[in-house]
RNA sequence: GGUGCUAUCGUCUAGUGGCCUAGGACAACGGCCUCUCACGCCGUAAACCCCGGUUCGACUCCGGGUAGCACUACCA
């Protein structure tokens, strides 16, 4: 693992972030980028930190900010520094701060003045309706090298003339320079060297007046730099952009604590082609979040991992195994032992199908090795709910007590992969079949529950 | 269209030039167990994308195809 750092970064302490953006419930598969930074970090003793990145205002979903920190919660993905849930609700720690984008307006202000003061970036008036008509009149039209001078920006009208329009209040972005035909190599830490030529890259927008916020691009290398930021662990679709991050970072002289890249294999469908989707859950049948979400922006209720009763080491140890996998055979790690073992070098390069099947497997595996006592706790709860109003029929009508219903679970437990299913195979010991005063079972509701 | 990434059983994967007659797991199928079903146990079937090259020897290295995916927004 030593290896993999460079010198420029051996000195520093491994800080690793998950950036999420609060536009609906935290997604599996962003379930799993936060799982294998959180590995990273707590394997190298370093930092996991958590940022929300909220520069899109249009997008923002109330309570999905709450929704991502207690789903982290849950499954056990500790945050050292950023965001975090402590008691249901949200607090901050860590002195990189504010950890939410929308809160950090000024800083960067200070960063795009940066890059138009050193001539890397520039002001640009084209209104959204001027480059679609743009793009309907020239095919495969791009903002860069060949184009910029026929558009309207400050390269075109002059810096003094720019600033007049915006003194007038006239909407703007800012635009990234690029020069054209430079070979620009990112060293990926799962697929090695990537090369691209300048020339394909479009002079991306990096700043919109509109909402006062900065995009995507320039949030993410500002904040990763300013919170030393190590390794960027993240999702095999920003891969194509990740040169653009490299020039950016030249661009504000950082490049020699640029943090190391490692794009993460995609979660694929488990039928047909393409990436896991939010919609896949509700057409296949099966969660695709970690915990039932309810948006309150398009009123929708989306099923979660945690309500269908897994259980969150399950959820963890199968996510583990989409797209990273130790020499050998080991199926079942704990969270210790992903920790242990887990690195990036043996993550796989291509994308992973997302198989449920397997997933229901390893919450029965987890559900066998939990003791009957654990389990009773679990179903309680899902029991009296269901005995509301009826008479149990063990022991006389006597309570129905926890080490009663342990025993009962001992019983049945092997045939079930979740808790809440303990109720279909196991509701004749705690209500009589219609038309009977008590069960038909011969060793049950007569005297007592089975002593064994 | 352009650019990039990827390529072992249906699925997740092991494999880093001879240990491969390609291993494990899920799913499938068959058997055993069993009053049924399930669990469990045992077993069966199932893959190196194609074509060249390098080599005494390629799943493994190289080249070219092909296919899949991602990106190509004032979204992240």
């Amino acid at each position: 693992m030593q290896r993999q750092l460079k010198c420029s970064n051996m000195a520093r302490k491994i800080c690793v972030r998950f950036a999420p953006s609060p536009t609906g419930a935290l997604h599996i598969g962003g379930v799993r980028t936060a799982l294998y930074n959180y590995l990273f970090a707590r394997q190298h003793g370093g930092t996991m930190l958590l940022r929300i990145e909220d520069t899109d205002s249009t997008r923002f979903v109330p309570g999905a900010e709450e929704y991502i920190l207690e789903a982290l919660d849950w499954l056990g993905i500790g945050i050292d520094e950023g965001l975090r849930w402590e008691n249901g609700q949200i607090v901050q720690v860590g002195n990189h701060g504010p950890y939410r984008q929308s809160e950090r307006r000024e800083i960067y202000h200070q960063y795009v003045d940066q890059l138009i003061n050193s001539g890397h970036a520039y002001y640009a008036f084209d209104t959204p309706e001027q480059l679609d008509a743009k793009r309907a009149e020239i095919p495969n039209f791009q903002y860069d090298a060949r184009t910029r001078m026929q558009m309207d920006n400050s390269l075109v009208i002059g810096m003094d003339a720019a600033k007049q329009r915006i003194a007038a209040g006239e909407k703007y972005v800012v635009r990234f320079l690029i020069q054209p035909d430079e070979n620009v190599t990112v060293h990926d830490l799962i697929r090695g060297d990537v090369t691209i030529n300048s020339s394909i890259l479009d002079d991306k927008v990096l700043y919109k007046s509109a909402d006062d916020l900065p995009t995507y691009h320039l949030a993410n290398i500002v904040d990763d730099h300013l919170m030393e930021v190590t390794q960027v662990i993240r999702g095999e679709e920003w891969l194509p952009s990740a040169p653009l991050h490299v020039l950016l970072y030249r661009a504000f002289g950082w490049e020699d604590t640029m943090p190391q890249f490692a794009h993460l294999p995609l979660l694929l469908k488990p039928d047909g082609n393409g990436k896991l989707s939010k919609r896949d859950g509700d057409r296949l049948g099966f969660p695709v979040f970690p915990l039932e979400f309810h948006n309150q922006k398009d009123g929708t209720v989306s099923s979660g991992y945690r309500e269908s009763g897994y259980f969150p080491e399950a959820v963890i140890n199968f996510l583990a195994l989409l797209g990273w996998h130790n020499t050998g055979d080991q199926e079942m790690f704990s969270m210790d032992e992903l920790i242990e073992q887990f690195s990036l070098d043996r993550v796989s390069k291509s994308g992973a199908k997302f198989d449920y099947e397997k997933g229901k497997w390893f919450n029965h595996q987890y559900l066998q090795n939990k003791s009957n006592e654990e389990l009773a706790q679990l179903f309680m709860p899902i029991l009296e709910q269901k005995l509301a109003g009826q008479t149990p029929v063990l022991n006389d009508g006597s309570t129905v007590v926890d080490t009663t219903v342990a025993k009962v679970i001992g019983l049945v437990k092997d045939r079930v992969n979740f808790i809440p299913e303990l109720w279909e195979q196991a509701n004749f010991f705690f209500v009589a079949p219609p038309n009977t005063t008590r069960s038909r079972l011969p060793n049950v509701g007569k005297k007592t529950v089975p002593t064994t």
